[in-house]
DNA sequence: GCCAACGTTGGC
DNA sequence: GCCAACGTTGGC
């Protein structure tokens, strides 16, 4: 099966690019996702390898497209979040034998050399038909086509050989 | 801070 | 199952 590529947001100001890149291993557990397309991308379509476009929301003129990573969990599992009262992410009706809300893991893999912003996003004839750039869009995980994910893996300036690591 | 767009909740 | 009210997301 081959890989498949996604758009994950994540607020700067909460939890950004830089880091996940200054996690143990590169690597963070994407808890707090709370919307059932998005959970339902992480139960049924990823798998681990996969890549993903980190993207900053709510980012003021920094909003956009910053760099790679990649699913390092093999599988989704339960976000323990939902579980803790004391979690913004609680969920009361949820329970540990049927638990509504999984996660995956992210591992940092590769910055882009610019940030690729919405606007320039919006601007790309490539892209028009991409889930980002579309009027309204907030769901906070995303499929990504690859010809999408390809163009602005170059609009961040990766070059062809950085890009073949995750075949593409 | 505003507000459009969208998802969720809950009354009926 | 409909839909109004409400809350949240996220660009600007």
């Amino acid at each position: 099966m081959g890989k498949k590529y996604w758009l994950i947001k994540s607020e700067p100001d909460v939890f950004g690019f830089d880091d996940l890149e200054n996690c143990e291993n590169q690597t963070e557990h994407w808890d707090g996702i709370r919307n059932c397309q998005a959970r339902n991308f992480m139960r049924d379509e990823m798998q681990q390898g996969d890549v993903a476009i980190f993207y900053h929301s709510n980012a003021g003129p920094e909003v956009g497209a910053v760099g790679l990573a990649t699913v390092a969990s093999e599988k989704a599992y339960p976000d323990p979040t939902q579980f803790d009262p004391k979690s913004n992410y609680h969920d009361a009706k949820s329970t540990k034998e049927n638990p509504r809300w999984l996660m995956v893991d992210f591992k940092w893999a590769k910055a882009f050399k610019r940030l690729v912003t919405l606007k320039e996003m919006k601007g790309s004839p490539e892209l028009t038909e991409m889930l980002v750039v579309q009027r309204g869009q907030r769901l906070s995980i995303q499929p990504v086509e690859k010809a999408h994910f390809k163009a602005v893996c170059k609009m961040g300036g990766l070059a062809v050989k950085d890009l073949k690591e995750f075949g593409i």
